[in-house]
RNA sequence: GGAGGGCUAGUGAAGUGGCUAAACACGGCAGACUGUAAAUCUGCUCCUUCGGGUUCGGUGGUUCGAAUCCAUCGCCCUCCA
């Protein structure tokens, strides 16, 4: 093991280059002296650091909150390291207790199987495969034994186990905790120790589990894993944590036009902190981008026009980003109609002498999803037809080919007949 | 094993026989305002062929009438052992 006090100066500048990468947006370092000396020795031998990261494979649509410990991770690739990716086919059919405020069900093997594949499809549009080694945690923990089990979970108390957070909150606040969850942080720890890993990454809510990789790797004799916390970054709303479930999330895997007109919808405070978690923006542009913003000499819009383009570009590409950005000029800031709207097909039949009733074209359509609803939206003034607003709920109109329907701001169907 | 408490619309939570399609808050949607937003203000927020229909964990009862009473089943929690 070469420590820092015998690296050369250009070593330790290299070693001081990588800090500085992989300290961005990084919310704690656990322990950082640790981390300084593995990297000094990766810098002098020439060997990659393992950074592993854990993936709950019940949860298969990943969305701008998880992107944040998958830039760490592919900033730890660019810098040369290896990324153990782990999918916890075992582990996710337990469920990760972590944040919930019940108990997770529990996913069949076909599940894991389909969410896991699922997962790497997005993942690799932010890792380099290159440089990413996929496990599945089934392979060291399928064959251990109940005597096995027990000798580990002998390895820790339940008052340990309460200390978590989440655990103390769900006791406290009289919500189940199953015993089998308690087996969650081991099983996630164990997976350092079968790996030998030097460095795992997870949000700041894993911290409980991350610092059970390094008690259990002491315990089985190995050496200890750094932790680091990359923090939870807010959804669309500014205040929650970006979740699914909340319905505050820009999902990876959506379409260019949703993912620009949702970051748009972000609050400006929120946006250098995405630009830095959750951007490949370099350290340096994103220096500049601060000071332009603090000085007033780059307008908050255009920053986050920027921002919601980048999104795209990084997961559609350049041309998508370009056509999303088009497309928002045109609809919100013009507010003229998008060069692009979707087709609905009214057959014939739906029709009576060519009229229908405008009610029953809105949820025909889809742009309203009842009756009662498509009512509301008339009476509220918010449906339109060739951008003519339309306030009376009983009207029947007379469609033809090409009548653009809207309702509020942002949808729009054109009418088809078929 | 014993005792007690709970399950209401997307969420939290009122409601303990008719005045309750069910307060209120949040969320959501729409309108105004703006730099797209956020904040703020306003309206709406079960479905409907607009006659009505279907809701308060499931089922079965009592009653002219039940989210509200009874029985039973399921799920959850607390305390004691």
């Amino acid at each position: 093991m070469v420590k820092w006090d015998q690296l050369s100066e250009n070593q330790k500048a290299e070693v001081e280059r990588q800090l500085g990468v992989i300290r961005r947006g990084v919310v704690e370092i656990v322990p950082e002296e640790e981390l300084v000396e593995k990297l000094s020795n990766s810098v002098a031998t020439g060997t990659p650091l393992k950074i592993k990261l854990g993936l709950d494979p019940s949860a298969p649509d990943i969305h701008v909150g998880h992107t944040v410990v998958l830039h760490k991770l592919r900033q730890f690739q660019t810098l040369g390291h290896q990324v153990q990716l782990i999918i916890g086919d075992f582990t996710g059919r337990i469920g990760d207790p972590t944040g919930k405020s019940e108990t997770r069900k529990q996913l069949t093997e076909e599940d894991v199987k389909r969410n896991a594949e699922t997962y790497q499809k997005q993942i690799y549009k932010i890792l380099d495969p290159e440089k990413t080694k996929l496990y599945y945690n089934s392979e060291w923990l399928a064959p251990m034994t109940f005597a096995d089990v027990v000798t580990l979970s002998a390895k820790l108390t339940v008052a340990r186990m309460l200390e978590r957070d989440d655990f103390t909150k769900r006791y406290s606040s009289g919500q189940p905790i199953s015993i089998h969850e308690f087996f969650y942080p081991l099983m996630q720890g164990y997976d350092s120790v079968a790996l030998e890993t030097d460095v795992e990454l997870g949000g700041t809510d894993q911290k409980f589990n991350l610092l059970m990789g390094r008690t259990l790797q002491k315990e089985y004799g190995k050496s200890q894993q750094v932790a680091i916390m990359t923090p939870i970054i807010e959804g669309l709303d500014g205040v929650n944590k970006m979740s699914k479930s909340l319905g505050n999330y820009i999902g990876i895997d959506e379409e260019p036009g949703e993912i620009y007109g949702k970051s748009m919808s972000i609050p400006d405070e929120l946006m250098v902190k995405y630009y830095e978690l959750a951007t490949d923006m370099s350290n340096e542009e994103l220096a500049a981008l601060k000071a332009g913003l603090a000085d007033g000499t780059v307008h908050p819009r255009d920053a986050k026009m920027r921002l919601a383009a980048t999104f795209v570009r990084m997961y559609h590409g350049e041309e998508a980003a370009e056509a999303a950005q088009q497309n928002f000029i045109t609809v919100f800031q013009q507010r003229a109609l998008p060069t692009d709207i979707e087709e609905a097909v009214i057959p014939a039949s739906e029709l009576d002498n060519g009229q229908i009733k405008l009610v029953k074209l809105l949820t025909f359509t889809g742009l309203q999803t009842s009756v009662s609803e498509a009512k509301r939206s008339v009476q509220q003034g918010a449906v339109r037809i060739n951008e003519e607003k339309l306030s009376d709920v009983d009207a029947v109109i007379t469609l033809q080919d090409g009548d653009v329907v809207q309702v509020g701001k942002r949808k729009f169907i054109k009418v088809k007949l078929g």
